[in-house]
RNA sequence: GCCAGUGUGGCGAAAUGGCAGACGCAAGGGACUUAAAAUCCCUCGGGGGCAACUCCGUGUCGGUUCGAGUCCGACCACUGGCACCA
């Protein structure tokens, strides 16, 4: 047979009769299968994701298989930095490439022969879509969630430009490699912090991976403390700190601002004027991650101010270090070198004093620093409190004097969605200069991004460039205004996608709040970890955002949660086009089929953990198809012999072993397995066929083995399906179900274990109980003999697996 | 550096705390064939032994347990993320 002929047969038929399309009348049964959606970059679509859609795909079959209304929507995330810079490379226009991608990987999914029900597809760079993103935007305006201040970017002084992340090589520039610094820009964020309690509890119900879970929970960082007040020395400034350690407040020595607090500057006298602003532009320079680092040295400068303790008001030097982050906390720390590590290390370095505070349960001094909880000393009325009690009672003391209070803090920051570039959603919002920010009116939008658009990096967002898009008049007043030229970050795309496509063609609403009440939330959500923590954070803010403002009835965007392994390149490289590594699924495909394809990447890869790409197996996984092909064949040759044979009770056993696995692996997305134990009914399936045959038997466990692969294989069981005589289609054959009597045996081999050595294998009666088996075993001949005249001290008896006996 | 993972034959991998390596690939040997392909059969972690058999073996080192790839502690290596790649 030529299974891509094949393929492109059942594909048509498929399409023509909507086999797949969603049943919008039974949504009670539905089941919302969704995968993460693909950026359509240059690579097209490359193994991994096939591997993801594809397999999801046949998790998905499964589930159809088994009744369930499925509904599988694809798209594109479609914005983006990678097509704005190939723009830049190229001078082709990232909405020209953008499309062009989209439809090669449209092609590319549909041959791949997944359920997808193309009805709901959408493109987030399509105004019908980004119409919504924008007014998503207006709700969080409206709502108070859409807030400006003032953020750092990473900036390159020589080509004039915001750069990412990703374009800072070594705190260089990618394309110039200058050194790259931090520039204050004001920026629209969106206050997911107001969430950050209710992301974190709702956790706990949610059927994640446990590790998923932990990360979030990490990531949103909770910690209980006490915010404390330090006056300066001068009488008229002050700043907060935040601690979990109000106890070892006493044996604060100094206190460390961030370079980037503002009262830096307020209080840095003349004479360290010079040292101070040096050490800044030094800090600009730093990552964070370098900021952070244990390791690092711990670097800073003295202010020449004084701040006071708020609890006795002895004066401590205020220095600038950039171990302290302003993004964390409040920007500023205490010092406290004797109980903190990091504090230590500073005050070593610059000689400032070191005063120890706590003690540990035994009343002695632990080796510095010494940051256990422990019992508070030297400190007065507080002297003999344990640290826990201690942190309540100084903050408590110090809310006396309002310097002081217990606080919880988290390590999330609000997001910032602001980007200074060409291709993404414009935010919908004018200033006037009377009116000040406007949004824009819902009935106003999309607010278009216009095409003719110079997006070279010249140190403004392209679109401030576009006179025609920036001038416009305020909705309010009428005066003249100007548009907002920054766009928004892809996340805030991709955060409320899922809602989307549902009711992907509504022109009234983003979607209809019926329907997504009964469509959401998503029964299995299939993706990549590296989205653990922003993806997956930003989506659950955006569900629990709109239920706050009465679109939503549900809590959280996705029940169920399937992390995919990445497929690497073969030299076990992340695939990339800069490491001329990337494989298409293309001539796989074209050569073997892609059934073979999607077979092959189900067993040679353990779903959740992928692994490098080889192709040395493919050609096995398409005999074994081909074997599959012969059996089928014989099944229809032989299915009116009607006699029975000594090798029934073994075919039938090995039949619903695999069903049983299978039933349990797909599921689980363990398709490895799922595969070895269809290819164990095949083997049996051949063994069997010697001789004597009972033609029923053999046929109806083919039917059994076509429906089982059917979800890895649907073109090609399909086709065995029709040859089987069976009614179209395969995937609503029913699938096949245990019968657990045929796994019932009369005997087994069990170990038997001297001093938990196996010494001897054993069958053994499956209906004996544990005394049963232990009488049978010790009087065996050969245990007997093994055991000579060893006084037997114990006896361990596992059913059906062995017995060890301890002398 | 911090957070989270991963580490098992030549390779991909399997294994509710219970016989490590299922199922495959590659390799070697054989059958069929004039030959090749295809198909089928056998061997296949390492050491020792003619053999029955025996010892060692799941990144390293320790621990818990009758029993550890699996649980606990320390370490090493690699992968993902660290807030502007998506």
């Amino acid at each position: 047979m030529d299974y891509v002929e094949i393929e492109k047969k059942w594909n048509k038929i498929w399409a023509d009769t909507k086999l797949y399309a969603f049943d919008k009348t039974k949504i009670d049964n539905k089941h919302y299968v969704l995968e993460m959606f693909s950026y359509p970059s240059g690579d097209k679509l490359h193994v991994g994701h096939w591997y993801n859609y594809g397999l999801s795909d046949s998790y998905a079959r499964f589930m159809r298989a088994k009744g369930k209304n499925i509904f599988e929507p694809m798209g594109f995330d479609a914005f983006g930095l990678p097509a704005e810079n190939y723009a830049i490379k190229t001078g082709i226009h990232p909405q020209d490439s953008t499309l062009k991608n989209i439809e090669y990987m449209e092609r590319q999914l549909k041959d791949m022969g997944a359920m997808f029900d193309w009805d709901y597809e959408l493109a987030t760079c399509m105004p019908d879509y980004y119409r919504w993103t924008q007014w998503m935007f207006l709700q969080l305006f409206k709502h108070g969630l859409a807030y400006r201040k003032n953020a750092p970017v990473n900036w390159c002084p020589s080509c004039n430009t915001v750069l990412a992340n990703e374009q800072v090589i070594d705190g260089k520039c990618e394309r110039c490699e200058s050194t790259v610094i931090r520039k204050n820009l004001t920026q629209w964020f969106f206050k997911i912090t107001d969430y950050a309690e209710e992301l974190l509890n709702c956790l706990d119900n949610l059927d994640w991976p446990e590790r998923t879970k932990i990360m979030q929970r990490n990531w949103i960082g909770k910690s209980e403390g006490a915010e404390l007040v330090f006056d300066m020395q001068d009488g008229k400034n002050n700043f907060k700190v935040f601690t979990t350690r109000a106890d070892t407040l006493l044996g604060c020595s100094y206190a460390v601002l961030a370079p980037e607090h503002p009262l830096v500057d307020i209080i840095t006298t003349s004479e360290n004027k010079a040292a101070v602003e040096e050490y800044k532009l030094q800090a600009a320079k730093t990552t964070e991650i370098e900021r952070l680092s244990t390791s690092k040295e711990k670097t800073g400068v003295f202010t020449g101010s004084y701040a006071l303790n708020p609890l006795n008001g002895e004066k401590v030097p205020v220095w600038v270090g950039d171990y302290v982050l302003y993004s964390y906390g409040t920007g500023a720390i205490m010092g406290v070198a004797a109980h903190d590590e990091r504090d230590y290390k500073f005050a070593k370095k610059h000689g400032l004093n070191i005063k120890r505070v706590i003690k540990n349960a035994n009343g002695e001094n632990d080796d510095l620093p010494y940051t256990e909880y422990g019992i508070m000393t030297d400190s007065g009325e507080f002297d003999g409190l344990t640290s826990e009690k201690g942190c309540i009672a100084v903050a408590k003391k110090l809310e006396k004097t309002g310097k002081g209070k217990l606080v919880t803090n988290y390590r999330l920051r609000d997001w910032l969605v602001s980007r200074q570039r060409y291709w993404g959603a414009p935010i919908p919002v004018v200033y006037c200069e009377h009116c000040g920010i406007v949004p824009v009116p819902e009935e106003q939008l999309p607010v278009r991004l216009p095409y003719d658009v110079n997006f070279t990096p010249d140190g403004v967002s392209p679109l401030a460039k576009h006179e025609e898009f920036v001038n416009t008049v305020c909705p309010k007043c009428g005066a003249k205004a100007k548009r907002e030229v920054d766009t928004l970050d892809t996340f805030v795309c991709s955060s409320w996608y899922y809602l989307r496509y549902p009711d992907n063609k509504n022109t009234d609403k983003p979607f209809d709040m019926a329907l997504i009440d009964k469509m959401l939330p998503v029964d299995k959500y299939v993706g990549g970890p590296e989205h653990a923590c922003m993806h997956l954070l930003y989506a659950r803010f955006f569900t629990k955002a709109l239920r706050d403002m009465g679109y939503l009835h549900f809590d959280e965007p996705f029940r169920s949660l399937v992390h995919q392994g990445a497929i690497l390149g073969p030299d076990g490289n992340r695939m990339s086009k800069s490491k001329g590594n990337v494989i298409s699924p293309d001539p796989y495909v074209n050569k073997y089929g892609s059934d073979v394809f999607r077979a092959y990447l189900a067993f040679g890869f353990k779903y959740i953990e992928g692994g490098p790409w080889n192709d040395d197996g493919i050609k096995a996984i398409a005999k074994w198809i081909e074997r599959v092909e012969r059996i089928v064949e014989r099944a229809n040759e032989v299915k009116n012999i009607n006699e029975k044979t000594a090798n029934d009770e073994e075919l039938n056993f090995v039949r619903n072993n695999t069903i049983k696995a299978v039933n349990e692996d797909y599921p689980a997305f363990s398709f490895n397995t799922a595969v070895a134990r269809m290819m164990e009914l095949t083997n049996a399936l051949n063994k069997y066929d010697e001789g004597a045959i009972n033609g029923k038997l053999y046929f109806d466990t083919v039917l059994d083995l076509i429906r089982l692969l059917a979800p890895i294989c649907p073109h090609l069981c399909e086709e065995f399906w029709q040859i089987s005589g069976q009614k179209f289609s395969v995937i609503d054959g029913g699938f096949p179900t245990v019968d657990e009597r045929a796994l019932v045996r009369s005997e087994i081999e069990i170990a038997v274990q001297i001093n938990s050595k196996v010494r001897a294998k054993l069958m053994i009666d499956t209906s004996l109980d544990e005394k049963g088996i232990q009488r049978f075993v010790l009087e065996n001949e050969t245990v007997k003999k093994l055991l000579a005249d060893a006084a037997v001290k114990k006896v361990i008896v596992i059913p059906n697996r062995l017995v060890n006996i301890i002398v």
